[in-house]
Parts: structure tokens; C-alpha cells; sequence
DNA sequence: CAGAGTATGTAGCACTCGCTACAAAAATAG
DNA sequence: CTATTTTTGTAGCGAGTGCTACATACTCTG
């Protein structure tokens, strides 16, 4: 017998989606590839969303939560015992092959967020708080200041990825002090 | 008598798209709207230009120039006296309102050139590399390594500016340590 | 001035966009 | 079972997309 129906709804429609747009880009993403990824039609989409604005929405929403259970699945065994081992541990870890869909990704909803797109502000927020959350958590135990600390990395991970991103990686490696952090 | 004829070529044509695209963004630029920003048709865009991805590319290769242009009128009257004071001074620059909207398309740039789009990437690593030797020109008189210094100032700050765009200005301004740089 | 090449306007093509009207099927309620 | 509501398919609309065909002007060369 042919497969059953699968009961589509918003739930069971995100994923697909967030996976669609995980590897063809959000920008440019439109309601019939969308579907089409998704093993539905446009009209469905907009039946379930009521427009492509609050798909969109609530698609960086469920992203924004598929990477916070991504960085909760992460939490290294034993605590580094220098910042530093603690940044390149992170930075290890951000630049594997596995996320890098997901760094594409980051820079277009950074590029929305600073346009003022609705949504992507939100989930930009949102993916910044759990990352600083997680990286104070990941901060050696004996840091004196495990906040401070963390925002620190966080913005010397966040410019060492963007070198990266546009193909500075040696600007990015040197960028790094050989000591202090 | 009605104005002259002023003649359109890339070179004329150029500065009105960049400053259509500065205001309205890149990605969802479209040929119409261009031609309209430039007092021209699309018909005469293609004309010049031969089709939509070398206008975008060469557009981005004028940009990336207006923007070294900038840098380079930008010049301290006196050197700062302290890698701190280079940077805060830098980014004061950076964050003006005048700069926004520079700061709005440098996203997009980097949201391209993670995306592998074709011209991005070439732009974004322009203005990065002449970025890099601004603020190498820039450094205290005295500092011991102006080359290094200026990497990691500039991953500093664009892991600040970035926080900044998508709505962290505290964890921004709270991630540049109180003392060190 | 004649002819050649360059520049520009008009119209349109084939396509995609987000979205909707309409109707039929499927599930649910009584 | 009947009646109502929820879910889905088909078809299409009006607008916008990049781009082209064709014809016309303009400008330069001889």
C-alpha cells in the first residue's frame, strides 16, 4: 500500500522547511521550492502560515530553537582550563564541516536583522543569548569572571568567523594574540 | 531648453546604483528599480552592462572603492595613544549614523560571500584588506606589533558590530574587556 | 552628405512571485 | 447517515523578473 498521509501541519512542516533553507538560503527561498522541499504546494503553506511573512517568522523562530538544542547536545565532558583552550575548543567546534550550513545561514539572518526584517531580529537575539548562555556555561571553572569572559569570546569568535566567512581566514588566525585573551 | 543629455556609461551609471543600493539592499535589487534609481530603462542596464550578475559584481567592485575612499578621507589628525583609545576612536567612526548605512550593506556582503555568491566575495575581501591597512596606519605610534595589533582590533570590532546589528549593543560594549587589548 | 557604428525607446516573451477563488474530498459532530 | 467543518487540489490572477527583438535616433568617419 502507498504511504500514508503524513497529517502535515505547521509542526511537522518546519523541519523540512528549516532543512530546506539550511542549504538553499533564506533570501532567496519562495513558496513553491519551499514546498516542493517540503512534499506540499504553495496554497498549503499559506493555509497553514497565512503568508510568507509569518512562514518566514516563525521558520527563523524554529531554527533559532533547532540550534539551541544543537548547543545543548554540545556540552564539551570536562571544562577547559584557559580561556584560550576554551575559544579554540568553540571555535573547533563552529567550524566544522557540520555547521557550516548553519554559518551560511547565521549571515543572512545577521544581514536581515541589521535591515530591519521582520523576524530575523528576534532570531538573531535569541541564537546570540543561547550562545553567550552556553559559552558562559563552557568558561573554565576557575575564570574569575565567567560573563565577562564569555562575552569577550563570544565577540572574538563572532569577528574571527566573519573574517572566515569572507575569506580572511589568515587575517582571522593572526587576529588571535598569541597570549592574554 | 530642457537639461542635456549627461551621456550614461558605467562610470556615470555606477554611482547612482550604488547609492540606490545603499539605501534599499542588494539582494533584492532588481533591474527596473535600478534603472529607475539611474534615470535609465533595464534595457540600457543590460545594454552596459551585458546581464544582472557583472552590474551586481562590478557594482560591489565600486562600492568596495567608495568605501576605501572613505577610509582613506578618514584619517586621524594624530595618532591615538593607546590600542583602546584606536579602537574606541574606530568605532565611533564606524557607528555613525552616516555609516549605517554602509554597516547595513557590509552584512549582506558577508551574507553573499558566505553564500559563495559570485562578485561578494571579491568585495568583501577588498574591504576587509583595506580595512586592515587603515587601521594598521592608525595604530599608536609606539605599539610593538601595529600589524598584529590591527588584526585584532579589527576582529574586535567586528565581532562588536555585528553584535550591534542584531540588537546585543550591551553584550557588545560589555564584550571589550576593561583593560588588556 | 552617405554610410557605419553606437546609443536608446517600445514592446514583449517566458517565467516566477505571493496569493486567492472555487470546488472537492476527508474528517468530525450530531 | 447527515450536516458541518477542516484540509487539500486545480487553476489562475496580477505583478514583477531578467532579458531580447526590432526599430529608431544620434554621432562619428569617409
Amino acid at each position: 500500500m502507498p504511504a500514508a498521509k503524513p497529517k502535515m501541519s505547521k509542526e511537522t512542516l518546519l523541519p523540512l522547511l528549516a532543512s530546506h533553507v539550511l542549504t538553499n538560503g533564506l533570501g532567496g527561498a519562495s513558496l513553491r521550492p519551499l514546498a516542493k522541499a517540503a512534499g506540499t504546494s504553495d496554497r498549503m503553506l499559506i493555509y497553514h502560515f497565512g503568508n510568507k511573512e509569518t512562514l518566514i517568522t516563525e521558520l527563523l523562530d524554529h531554527i533559532a530553537g533547532i540550534y539551541s538544542a544543537a548547543l545543548d547536545a554540545a556540552i564539551g565532558a570536562e571544562r577547559p582550563k584557559t580561556r584560550r583552550e576554551c575559544f579554540e575548543r568553540v571555535m573547533a567546534q563552529g567550524s566544522h564541516p557540520m555547521m557550516q550550513p548553519f554559518m551560511v545561514l547565521w549571515w543572512e539572518i545577521v544581514a536581515g536583522s541589521a535591515r530591519g526584517l521582520p523576524g530575523y531580529r528576534d532570531a538573531a537575539e535569541a541564537m546570540i543569548a543561547k550562545q553567550l548562555l552556553w559559552l558562559e556555561g563552557q568558561m573554565p571553572a576557575d575564570d574569575p569572571d565567567p560573563a565577562g569572559g564569555a562575552r569577550y569570546l563570544l565577540t572574538l569568535m563572532e569577528g574571527t568567523l566573519m573574517l572566515n566567512a569572507v575569506g580572511h581566514e589568515v587575517t582571522a588566525r593572526d587576529g588571535i594574540p598569541a597570549s592574554g585573551l
